[in-house]
DNA sequence: CTAGGATCCTGTCAGC
DNA sequence: TGCTGACAGGATCCTA
């Protein structure tokens, strides 16, 4: 799920929270979400927060790192004394009484609880020294982010890729960092590229517009406030829907495209859901 | 090296 | 109501 906004909006709202807070005690509720000794973090003070790429990185005093990554449907929520926030997967969790079924680790702070919530248990807690972070075979191979990419570094990343599927290629934490299921959609239909075109048949114009998608859809997001318990807002009854604030594409199938108002259609592209408008991304140049 | 598919896990929803 | 299969804001591992 969470994909590089909603990250950023998490080590955002999360860091005014924990930051300079002493972790008293953590419970380690499912096994494989916590890899490490709890040793190494109980009685630290939260030094930093930090993100790279889809992983946030909290950083202890003992120079131990806490690299988390939400994977699908991974949340954090922090409930304090006089603050609560909430981001990741967007689910009632952000509001409900909590410990849930979902929670795997707790971590008591001084001034409140974390609480990290996982439906599907692909994400995880690692443990990692703090000058090894680099060095970790995730981040190690995270390719850079859209705002410090190049043109000419993207089109050479793009070019391993020749044969694949566009929305595959960019979907590789090893071509450009940060892009998911979400932006994927949202920048191809930024700049108009069919999510299937083959990856070697973009022009230049194409990949240009590309690159340019990933950081305004991306920024529209930040800007927008990502996941939180702020933008799951609930109207008459119904569930809110953050990606309303912002997606043109996106879970947007059935409904007119805001450009020429053709019906937005739900593919398979890379075994992934795909969202486009059939009128403005063409697979035929 | 790349490409494509299966896989980890839980939950929900559509269809019979 | 109950079953069954598809699918889900991710990334890795296996095979060809």
């Amino acid at each position: 799920m969470p994909e590089l906004p909603e990250v950023e909006t998490i080590k955002r709202g999360l860091s005014g929270f924990i930051k300079g807070a002493r972790i008293t005690r953590v419970s380690v509720l499912c096994e494989k979400s916590f890899i490490g000794p709890l040793e190494a973090v109980e009685n630290q003070k939260i030094k930093d927060v930090r993100r790279k790429g889809k992983a946030l990185l909290v950083d202890l005093e003992n120079g131990i790192t806490m690299l988390i990554h939400l994977r699908m449907t991974g949340q954090l929520i922090y409930r304090g004394k006089n603050n609560n926030f909430a981001g990741g997967h967007p689910t009632d969790s952000f509001f409900t009484e909590l410990p849930n079924k979902q929670t795997r680790v707790i971590f008591e702070l001084e001034n409140g609880k974390l609480f990290f919530n996982d439906q599907r248990k692909f994400g995880f807690v690692k443990l990692l020294e703090t000058a090894e972070v680099g060095n970790d075979k995730f981040i190690k191979s995270l390719a850079k982010e859209p705002w410090d990419m190049s043109f000419e570094e993207f089109k050479k990343n793009l070019q391993r890729h020749k044969s694949q599927p566009i929305k595959a290629t960019i979907l590789d934490q090893k071509v450009i960092a940060g892009v998911g299921n979400i932006y994927a959609d949202e920048s191809l239909f930024f700049a108009k590229v069919h999510p299937k075109r083959e990856t070697g048949s973009l022009t230049d114009e194409e990949i240009k517009n590309l690159l340019e998608g990933t950081r305004k859809t991306m920024q529209a997001s930040i800007d927008s406030g990502g996941s939180t318990m702020a933008t799951y807002v609930k109207a008459d009854g119904t569930k809110g829907d953050y990606l309303r604030l912002f997606a043109k594409v996106f879970r947007r199938e059935n409904e007119p495209c805001e450009n020429c108002g053709t019906e937005i259609i739900k593919i398979r592209v890379a075994g992934r859901g795909t969202h486009l408008c059939p009128n403005c991304q063409r697979e035929e140049k």
